[in-house]
DNA sequence: CTTATGTCAGTGAAACTGATATTG
DNA sequence: CCAATATCAGTTACACTGACATAA
């Protein structure tokens, strides 16, 4: 069967902007396919698990500020969270010591799944950035930022 | 409010490749909201506008080739299609001329919403890539061509 | 009064897996 | 028999908007 088209075929022939728009695309699905791949013993979705990374690196975080960091709204990341308390896998006090706001804790079984998670992404990123020198990496990394950062910036005010 | 926290912020004191992930999520979730800001005028979402997109450069594709480049599955590519189909903006033979592939066309209906669908998404695709110089540009694209690689070799066989 | 938070309710587009039929 | 296609059916995790109460 020679009409086999690989998914690059598809971006051929178009303007370099959509080009890296496509690319973002691609690897984006692949990398959350392999994350998706990894995480699955652990019967771990990739959201969730950036929700607990995230909760590794601030914890006691409120539900706004995990939303914020995963770019979703509050009500989104309240629906993930109430999947991980119900799994034990993080704790909220049930009320406010001040405020409305209500920390999140990761629990031991949180951190033990984490631990094993964190070990497996490591490697699927590790594969992903493998072919990059390090200073490539970090260039590429500091494009995406002036990208992102073009990108939500307030045009007209 | 002192302890406001942007996006950004936590992702830092990380190691340089989780760095990156983290970069490609944030910056394809900017981009998508930019898309479904700029396309929600013309009733179309991005999953959607990808798909008339690639029929404009490849009339007459199958489903499966479709789905093949949106990188999701055969039927959530039908879904798609289905649904813009009875918008008329596509269209299909209701029987295979030869083996079971129903070429996939573009109505004039269709062509037309695309045209103004282009001209909006490449302004925002415009606007990604403007803090970027041509020869940055094109390193990107191929750094992350090469990730992408990277991640969809079979490992071990 | 304004802003941020947590949460209930409803909804929905998009993704998946599984199974079936057909064609080459 | 095998591989690729199309498609039906069912499910689901995520994501959204809207509304409301509460706290600073």
């Amino acid at each position: 069967m020679g009409q086999e088209k690989g998914a690059d075929d598809f971006a051929r022939e178009d303007s370099l902007e959509s080009l890296l728009g496509y690319q973002l695309k691609h690897l984006q699905s692949a990398l959350r396919s392999k994350m998706d791949e990894t995480l699955r013993p652990l019967e771990l979705t990739t959201p969730q698990y950036n929700c607990l990374e995230q909760l590794r690196r601030r914890p006691g975080a409120s539900n706004s500020e995990l939303a914020r960091g995963a770019f979703v709204t509050r009500q989104t990341m309240n629906t993930l969270l109430r999947g991980l308390q119900e799994r034990g896998l993080i704790e909220r006090p049930a009320t406010a010591e001040s405020g409305r706001i209500l920390p999140t804790l990761l629990t031991s079984a949180g951190v033990e799944v984490l631990d094993q998670a964190i070990s497996r992404v490591e490697a699927v990123s590790a594969r992903m950035v493998s072919p990059l020198d390090d200073e490539t990496q970090a260039m590429v990394t500091e494009a995406l930022g002036l990208c992102i950062a073009a990108l939500e910036e307030p045009e007209n005010r």
